[in-house]
DNA sequence: TGAATTATTGTAATTTTTACAATATACTTG
DNA sequence: CAAGTATATTGTAAAAATTACAATAATTCA
């Protein structure tokens, strides 16, 4: 699990490792369409799952003025990705989770209220299949919702619970070339789940 | 469960009921302390719980240009209240949370992902001793919560589950006046859900 | 062929949730 | 003061969900 910082190359804190983000055009953005764009812009990646988090406005944030953000957070499959540059950033680089340098103006605030809201989430809804392959193993799945939850689950609870809720479906395939015995490869199925949904399932491990 | 509405004064929407809400002071406001400084116009309260919903801000969603809102919902307690018109609103009254009359601007829909955000934060917090006075019967807060999750409750299954998180206390102290059996009191012990809370416990219902 | 490595599976005990109705207490009225 | 009215209070058995726990299976590699 890594997390994308942006190195600045303008002032202030340059020369500092922080959150991406940018100034909202008025005429054209909404905070959301802003948000896609400078994901777009680090990672050429438009089709992702993007949730807002929350506003932060205390008074002294940023040193120059008074600056409001309106934070997201987005969720990336690692195989995806591909990091550029941008405008007002020299480097973008992907940070393991709990390698993260110390973030300037709150940034440290915003990312730990995202991460309580991310653990919250994925309780709730599944949105973790945002972070895997199409096709996934179960123990890929279980490792993924142990590194968010920052807990571990049993093996067997593990799988009767996520294979009794009914919405990943066994594709049929398994792993190969590994030195061990092979994997059953699973995938997300959103028609299953919608249809949990409207009969107001609760999602929850 | 009634919600606080003004009826505007001035253009655009005068003379529709409308969510309360004004404008940021750059110098010397938070998103925060302006929404407290609203509600506090509106009721004269100040110890109110208040959380931020969330910002919206869609290109069109008011007629005279560009504008964020930063929304927050407070929860009062109704024998608190008493509201007062401030200098942009002619009125303000408490309706009923199923007879609103239809918003302006986007308000319909920042009322809706409002309740929605309290269902679920009333499902992990104990917000819900906001609304009842200090204190209360198992019947009352058993009609707050059915009033808020639109979900009835077995009596004994509620109050078995209730008491069993074991942070309300019986006062000792019983109604009166009341022309059949009186309910025993309780009150919300926050001291016991800190504890709770520490051994990273879940609120649920 | 055997060693290494991870994948897969079942069951019993415990806990939690659910469904369900009779009795108790205070006040009011006749 | 007895009967009536209205809500408060309480227990238990069945069902469902959660938890704890370890042996066998399948593939690759040497």
């Amino acid at each position: 699990m890594n997390v994308l910082l942006i190195y600045r190359g303008a002032e202030p804190y340059r020369d500092h490792w922080a959150l991406p983000g940018d100034l909202i055009d008025l005429k054209t953005d909404t905070p959301d369409s802003a948000a896609v764009k400078v994901l777009r812009n680090l990672t050429g990646l438009e089709e992702l799952y993007i949730d807002q988090i929350r506003t932060f406005g205390r008074l002294d944030r940023h040193p120059y003025g008074r600056v409001f953000t309106v934070a997201y957070f987005a969720l990336i499959k690692t195989q995806d990705y591909s990091v550029e540059a941008s405008s007002w950033a020299e480097q973008a680089e992907w940070f393991p989770i709990n390698e993260l340098p110390d973030l300037p103006f709150d940034h440290n605030e915003i990312f730990n209220y995202a991460k309580e809201l991310l653990k919250m989430k994925i309780r709730k809804q599944p949105i973790g299949f945002e972070l895997l392959p199409k096709h996934f193993t179960l123990t890929e799945l279980q490792r993924l919702y142990e590194a968010i939850l920052e807990k571990e689950f049993d093996v067997r609870n593990f799988r009767k619970k996520i294979l009794s809720m009914d919405f990943i479906t066994d594709t049929g395939l398994k792993q190969h070339s590994v030195m061990h015995r092979p994997a059953k490869l699973y995938k997300y199925n959103s028609r299953k789940y919608a249809k949990l949904m409207t009969g107001g399932y609760d999602f929850d491990l």
